[in-house]
DNA sequence: ATATTTTTTTAGATAAGTCTAAAAATATTT
DNA sequence: AAATATTTTTAGACTTATCTAAAAAAATAT
């Protein structure tokens, strides 16, 4: 049996391996989870015992096979949750990862595998994100940053690289969506922000911030 | 801020007021969730502390305004996640309940209205039991026991008064579901057991135990 | 290579929720 | 009304998860 605290801990060390491809250190985890580096030492002992994570003092913290495969199955729910928040109840894609982040702690393996039929077993989360298959295989999508295209190239959005809802809510804001397609009209050295056509309609102009959290399939 | 396992005693007070119309005592409570008379001392004070119930040593305990608000509202998410799993999900009526308790938990206002929005505000969840609306108003239906009827009357299954699994998987197996139409063929005195004919078609016999658990709308 | 800074762990406390065993209050029986 | 039984509370302990402050280890700078 993992508690929800311990499923937190798993889910902010995949998140932090995934990002930085090296050992989680205590403080990461300790910012992650917005706690203390004394707290977070606790809970890795206790997740060591359990075998989840490799764990030795001083030294960092991996998952291991099985707190892989808890870490994974955590996401999963989470994005199926989401993509019900979204799609079925009419949330917005920056609403929903709350709501989603309590609804994830739900325990049956069954509700998911119902869930998951339920919506058709989407393949990606509201923000574009996979959601890994019921034995935890992730496909992951070709994608490229906008910010990493040339004047000319085209591409379509398929996810961001930042969740936040104050990024999210922006998105929406200027029209930049899943689905919308992009074309790179100009870059300016001096800031590195961009001119954009979007659907081959209007034009409009985004910051570096904007163009490094977007990811296209070209 | 209320916890999961305060929510857990709230429900637990409530659901015996209703059945037995005075004040809850702390072995009941205590049976009721299943733990020991102790940790119900322990929590009644709490509960009083935060003026959810009126608690005096010795005397029992009854809900305050607050605390039936608080407990309508969790019977109400509890019934409104159990529509979403059996109509939804297609989990049966006898295996809902174990999954809603867990997400009668969530929390979120909102949610709640977006659900009952989805579902299409129902009034009854899939055992007949009226689902209270965001205020908290429940309309309770005119209904009466099968026990209660006489030879000759007729009425349509529109709930259950045991929710226990396997009254529900029996009631499964001979064909008595919410909906089905129910006419008294004969009372036999010597056990209580019933003979019925369902739908104007097949004739079964049902025990005095069943009779008690089943609703009718005449 | 020593001193300083940063990171991490330990020590000790706290709060929530639970338990067992014993004591106290209430209810029931004789 | 006293004795007995039942119910409820108190006392004290345990677990989980958290915290602050101090100590220890590791990393960095001089």
């Amino acid at each position: 049996m993992i508690s929800q605290a311990e499923e937190n801990y798993l889910k902010a060390i995949f998140k932090i391996s995934e990002r930085e491809s090296k050992a989680a250190n205590t403080n990461a985890v300790a910012a992650e989870l917005k706690t203390t580096a004394a707290s977070v030492t606790d809970m890795l002992r206790k997740l060591a015992e359990k075998e989840l994570i490799h764990y030795e003092k001083y030294r960092g913290v991996t998952l291991t096979t099985e707190g892989v495969r808890e870490a994974t199955f955590l996401i999963r729910k989470h994005r199926l949750w989401e993509v019900f928040l979204c799609e079925r109840l009419g949330y917005t894609w920056d609403e929903c990862h709350d709501l989603a982040e309590q609804l994830e702690h739900i325990q049956s393996d069954d509700l998911i595998d119902r869930l998951d039929e339920f919506l058709g077993k989407p393949k990606f989360d509201p923000h574009g994100d996979p959601i890994p298959d019921f034995e935890g295989n992730i496909t992951e999508r070709q994608q490229r940053l906008l910010s990493a295209l040339v004047v000319g190239e085209k591409g379509i959005v398929v996810g961001v690289d930042e969740h936040s809802p104050a990024f999210l809510q922006h998105l929406n804001r200027i029209g930049v969506v899943l689905g919308v397609k992009i074309e790179v009209l100009e870059i300016f050295e001096f800031d590195g922000s961009v001119r954009l056509r979007l659907n081959n309609g209007g034009e409009i102009v985004v910051s570096d911030r904007v163009s490094n959290g977007i990811f296209l399939k070209i």
